[in-house]
DNA sequence: CGGTGATCATAA
DNA sequence: TTATGATCACCG
């Protein structure tokens, strides 16, 4: 696939015509090299099923799809389809934050719908062997929106008031603030705590396991 | 052995 | 450097 999808119904069916297919089936329709693991490769998953959904490659600050108003999500389960990993949503604006509140955020824009694909995702299965789930298209509920907003304007909040670096990944119930950077050397502005202007890391907003876990499983019971 | 903090590839 | 796509891997 490389055309953009023209409505939800055409995304979720070649979403659907992919489950059970697995990562060496795709990559070889696609003609996409397999990498041996995903150590040096670790977006190629999401790439490629971006390719096959007919995303539009590039590094724009939206949504893959948003002629449908749709994000797209890969998402490494284990056999009893729990996530393996926490689901980075955006990069957290650190500077010039004082209009922002979480009606214009672009975590809620980016979490406002999102289509899920569940990927096989333990190290022990080798990559091309690794199979591709049933898609779920998800829009919050009112209570987890909730979760989401509090834990936003928490977070944002302490932002703001200059304690950028005392924020850890154990903050917030199911968002949760860590780096997000090609390395520790990588530095960008933010507010230090009397106000000045410091240097510290970029950092993400990301979704807690336990949160994405009750969202699969919530669809699974459907 | 699970999570937090660190890291990898690539485009513009 | 910041954005996209995320997983790696060390430490408690």
């Amino acid at each position: 696939m490389q055309s953009s999808p023209q409505s939800i119904e055409q995304l979720m069916q070649r979403a659907q015509h992919i489950a059970g297919l697995n990562l060496a089936q795709l990559a070889a329709s696609a003609d996409w090299p397999l990498p041996k693991d995903l150590r040096r490769d670790k977006g190629w998953v999401g790439q490629l099923i971006e390719h096959h959904l007919g995303a539009q490659a590039g590094s724009k600050p939206e949504q893959d799809f948003p002629e449908l108003g749709v994000e797209l999500k890969t998402i490494p389960i284990n056999e009893q389809g729990q996530p393996l990993e926490t689901t980075f949503v955006c990069v957290a604006p650190l500077l010039n934050i004082a209009g922002l509140n979480w009606a214009n955020s672009n975590v809620k824009n980016k979490l406002s719908c999102v289509l899920w694909i569940p990927v096989e995702g333990r190290r022990e299965i080798p990559l091309g062997q690794r199979r591709i789930g049933s898609p779920l298209l998800w829009q919050p509920t009112q209570q987890e929106e909730k979760l989401l907003q509090q834990d936003w304007e928490e977070l944002m909040d302490r932002i703001a008031l200059g304690e950028i670096e005392q924020i850890t990944a154990r903050h917030g119930q199911v968002l949760q603030l860590r780096p997000k950077a090609a390395n520790g050397k990588a530095l960008t502005s933010a507010i230090g705590n009397r106000g000045q202007q410091i240097q510290t890391r970029p950092r993400g907003f990301y979704l807690k396991k336990e949160f994405t876990s009750q969202i699969l499983q919530s669809y699974f019971l459907v």
